[in-house]
DNA sequence: CTGAAAGCGCTTACAG
DNA sequence: CTGAAAGCGCTTACAG
């Protein structure tokens, strides 16, 4: 890689006025310039962005963690989340996984030495350890917790779906459909499953529906396996529900599988609904009637929150920092996607 | 964040000798090197990598460019990636996106501007453009290729499925079960596509089989919708065919729904064979026949290779760079997963 | 053991 | 218009 040095020697002239042509500034005679940006280009000279962010004490970099891309939900937001970022001169990303939650506080280690002006966080699988989050402190720049929330991040902004409304959504639904005895395959170990059973329960209540607690299956170890059993336990009961509430799309994957497996069929004998609105939801027979979420816009709220974070940061620099700026909690609207995994309860037995 | 400089000042030291107690490097007394240590931590100081990147001429970073992450396929692939490169102690990554396609060579430029050390390249989704090229050739580091490969391109590593012998074994299974009507939806546009269904021309040949070219069907627009339709037509042909090899197992869904919303049923009237072993695979029913990839190992394959370019790189600095290493290209195995899509050909009528 | 100085690749006031 | 010099935050020979 040729450098500026470089370019100034083959040019003869100093460094400063090659950096002066190259940047656009004025105090180059034309000439000089014109001869400066052809030997630069000639020569494929790219500027060391590494060095500008030294100098400016800003790297034009974002931190991101994330736990995995298994299906189209996080890609999606992440793809949100690189579009704005780009628009924004962001351009560039340093990401991370969280191979090893025990390690992760290592990784917060590196992109505070790697001078990332802020970050997005997708929280990591488990509750974050001390330690993670006293690295999460040392950070000191903006910080915006994506999808999941978890105790000890509320000091954060926080930007994910409107978990509890889509449990109600899902269960009204199938509540005016005429089902009454409604199971739901749940998932309290994290913060949108738990806002997802909430929205059930009190839906249930605002309709004087009774929550039977043998229909309400918490998944302890998430896997189709365990989803799976929950599943033909719930359809092979004496008293079976007649719908499932799933905890997601790939949930409601699992208890169509067993459905089917049983010799059942969605929705005559089952009504089910999923959440997330994936794209395996209108790809899969029946088609799933779900509760669509919003990841593309998830992933863009949540950078434009960080870059007015980070222009606020920018803007006082030296000033006094006193008023901490409030988080936001930003959820966006979810909608019910009524496809043909759900229809009218038959019988009213109960 | 408190710098080098705030650390010495505190303690009543140089620069130079906070730097080495800091480092772990010798020439510094005990009794300082743990007073400066501990003034650190108290401060949380953090070296600023940003600065041994551009003293030692690596930044410790790759480059990764990618096209979507709406699957696990690709997903898996990244998180083998990780997992190697975090070994490495490259333990952190500059990702980008070509949103647009016609900017692909921004998004290098940004790669050499930030003097990533080596690149990891999804191929971008149509044939890259000659500037593209222009500027991959300017990027002057280790390069490898993942998955789909593209003119132009040949020069670098390449690491990938063996495509070919997946479309050879998912013909000669169905030719194995008595099929001898057999369609395939492929997609020729991209070079996974060809490879698989020249594989099964080959299959085909070999074992003495027409190939009837109105059961041939080439993706133009990746969209479910002309899956579909393809599906459709083939479905209630006069000679309709009695299996379907499908590009990957997405299509396979959409050729599954059109098989049902036509009242057929898979596999009584209809065999389909996938590609790729996609979570969907087995979450569908019925469970899809499919030529599983190992992405992971695609992944970690990948970084191994980079890693080797680049020790080499290190190894070389200011000698000779006259023997350009021949580029390797890994095709990881597939295999064939048998499941229950497919089964054997009831009547052979031809 | 300790500090002053040069250097990584640049930018930006500051002299000439 | 042009060059020499200081500085970003460090590391590393080199003197003392």
């Amino acid at each position: 890689m040729s450098s500026l040095a470089e370019i100034a020697r083959i040019c003869g002239v100093s460094i400063g006025a090659t950096s002066k042509a190259l940047s656009g500034k004025a105090g180059v005679s034309e000439t000089t310039r014109q001869r400066i940006l052809s030997v630069a280009a000639q020569h494929h000279y790219r500027p060391n962005r590494l060095v500008h962010a030294i100098q400016k004490g800003r790297s034009m970099t974002i931190g991101l963690t994330c736990n995995d891309f298994r299906d189209d939900f996080s890609g999606r937001i992440v793809e949100g989340m690189l579009e704005v970022l780009y628009e924004a001169a962001y351009d560039t990303i340093v990401i991370s996984w969280d191979l090893c939650v025990h390690e992760g506080e290592k990784v917060l280690r590196t992109f505070t030495e790697r001078r990332v002006d802020g970050l997005l966080m997708f929280p990591p699988g488990d509750q974050p350890t001390p330690a993670y989050l006293q690295e999460l402190r040392t950070f000191q720049r903006p910080i915006v917790v994506v999808d999941q929330t978890f105790a000890g991040v509320e000091e954060y902004a926080f930007v994910g779906s409107q978990d509890y409304e889509g449990g109600i959504a899902a269960t009204e639904h199938l509540i005016e459909l005429g089902h009454r005895r409604i199971a739901n395959i749940f998932h309290r170990k994290i913060s949108t499953g738990r806002a997802r059973v909430e929205g059930f329960r009190h839906a249930m209540e605002r309709h004087g529906l009774p929550v039977r607690e043998t229909w309400m299956r918490d998944i302890q170890n998430y896997g189709s396996e365990e989803i799976y059993r929950h599943a033909r336990e719930l359809l092979t009961m004496e008293e079976a529900p007649t719908a499932i509430v799933c905890f997601n799309d790939w949930v409601a994957m699992d208890v169509l599988a067993a459905t089917q497996d049983c010799g059942r069929r969605v929705p005559e004998d089952v009504s089910i609904v999923g959440f997330g609105d994936l794209r395996i939801a209108s790809a899969v027979r029946p088609r799933l009637t779900t509760i669509a979420q919003d990841p593309i816009g998830i992933g863009r709220h949540a950078v434009r929150h960080l870059l007015t974070q980070l222009r606020a940061v920018n803007q006082q620099e030296e000033e006094l920092r006193d008023t901490p700026p409030t988080p936001v909690s930003d959820r966006l609207p979810v909608r019910l996607v009524h496809r043909d995994s759900t229809r009218p309860a038959v019988r009213q037995s109960f």
